[in-house]
DNA sequence: CCCTTTTGTTACCGATCAGTAACATTGCTT
DNA sequence: AAGCAATGTTACTGATCGGTAACAAAAGGG
């Protein structure tokens, strides 16, 4: 709990301590420049490689500042990752919104998308994926996030696979779900501006053609 | 150049020092040791979070004996990504090597072996992925290493395409390489054992058949 | 105005990082 | 046996890691 301790409700008389219903704008300001700071160097950098003071600089605080408002820097990895999972569904549902009830061209849009953001010069792949890779140990306290993103990912292509005309989509799903790791992955290897990203939705159509046939079946 | 240093030949006579042909199996002895320990803990725990104490721990050797056969942990670095180059390149080959002549069943059984690699419990993924991702600077001499590697295997997936009777080769390729990239990243993200990876051979034949038609079209 | 709580600042902690200086010991070569 | 080069060992460097003690300044509320 992060935000500045205040009184439960300031219950009425016979109450030794007179309800300080503080400002605090202060520390709220810091904490929010803080997890700006954490998002975006944790992010670029990895979040082992970047310390503590790199992140107090970066935010313009003071380290003390951070330690009164998280109590480790494990706290901040919590925050960083419960961050991008808001951010990811907020990428992955605007791709959706683009085709309303048709949820083959939603899953196409989103290969779309994907393929566009992982192309910029400054796409860092996949967060989760990330901190899976440089904090191997499964037992991790935020290792628990990157598992409940992955879960809800199968889960939420599993959804839309079963409302496309696909005959498995079970195995249309791990399909697209393997496919999308592989797009966070091969960011990272291949050469930046790799014909491989760009391909991307073509891959996915292929994918999508083969399991539900072809493309759209509209009557004339 | 980690080797021992030997006298260039041992020019004849007229020669103030006299040859040194020494055994030095202390050196060779030992180097292998902290070669194999690096091998283990950079691709279990991390490259970066292993640090060279470690290393001389888990080798049975001391810091010095480290030092003098490596200028730096850069370069235990170079070497530990060399290994591994020549470790894929002979799981790869091992795979083809099942059917003889037969581009799509090998590159089937690519993917059915990784699969079954990526299963096991003390699986940790690509290394090459995995440092790409603990070290983001492509300027990092070792990254030559990574990107090496990646551009080897998709020219070697696209060889193997064009054998098969894909009608685009290229794009068989680059679907291929994104199943394996997403096989690397699922198996760290994914709960251990999940059902992705083992459906992981179903989705590249599914693949294979999409670009090549039906399995194998034997004449009866 | 006084008092309490929150702030900002500095200096520090022990642990670990990569890397090395210095020296004793070994073992081979001549 | 003598000498030299490769070893083994200890202790150390300066930097950085995550985290904290202590205290001064300030700001709010009664």
């Amino acid at each position: 709990m992060p935000a500045p301790k205040r009184k439960p409700q300031a219950t009425a008389t016979a109450d030794p301590q007179p309800a300080p219903v503080r400002v605090v704008h202060r520390a709220a300001e810091a904490q929010a420049q803080i997890l700006a700071a954490v998002d975006e160097l944790f992010y670029r950098e990895g979040a082992r490689a970047v310390g503590v003071d790199a992140v107090v600089k970066r935010a313009g605080v003071n380290k003390m500042s951070l330690y009164r408002q998280f109590e480790s820097k494990d706290a901040l990895l919590l925050h960083y990752l419960a961050g991008r999972e808001q951010k990811f569904w907020a990428y992955f549902e605007a791709s959706l919104a683009k085709h309303p009830g048709q949820p083959r061209e939603q899953l196409l849009q989103f290969f779309i998308d994907l393929s566009a953001r992982a192309s910029q010069h400054d796409y860092r792949g996949c967060p989760f994926v990330n901190f899976a890779v440089e904090f191997p140990d499964p037992a991790h306290p935020a290792r628990l996030a990157v598992a409940a993103n992955k879960s809800r990912l199968i889960a939420r292509l599993q959804e839309l696979a079963r409302h496309t005309e696909a005959a498995d989509a079970e195995a249309l799903a791990n399909g697209l779900a393997l496919l999308i790791e592989g797009a966070y992955a091969a960011s990272q290897t291949y050469t930046p501006g790799h014909a491989l990203i760009k391909a991307l939705p073509q891959v996915a159509k292929c994918m999508l053609d083969a399991a539900c046939g072809p493309p759209t079946e509209s009557p004339p």
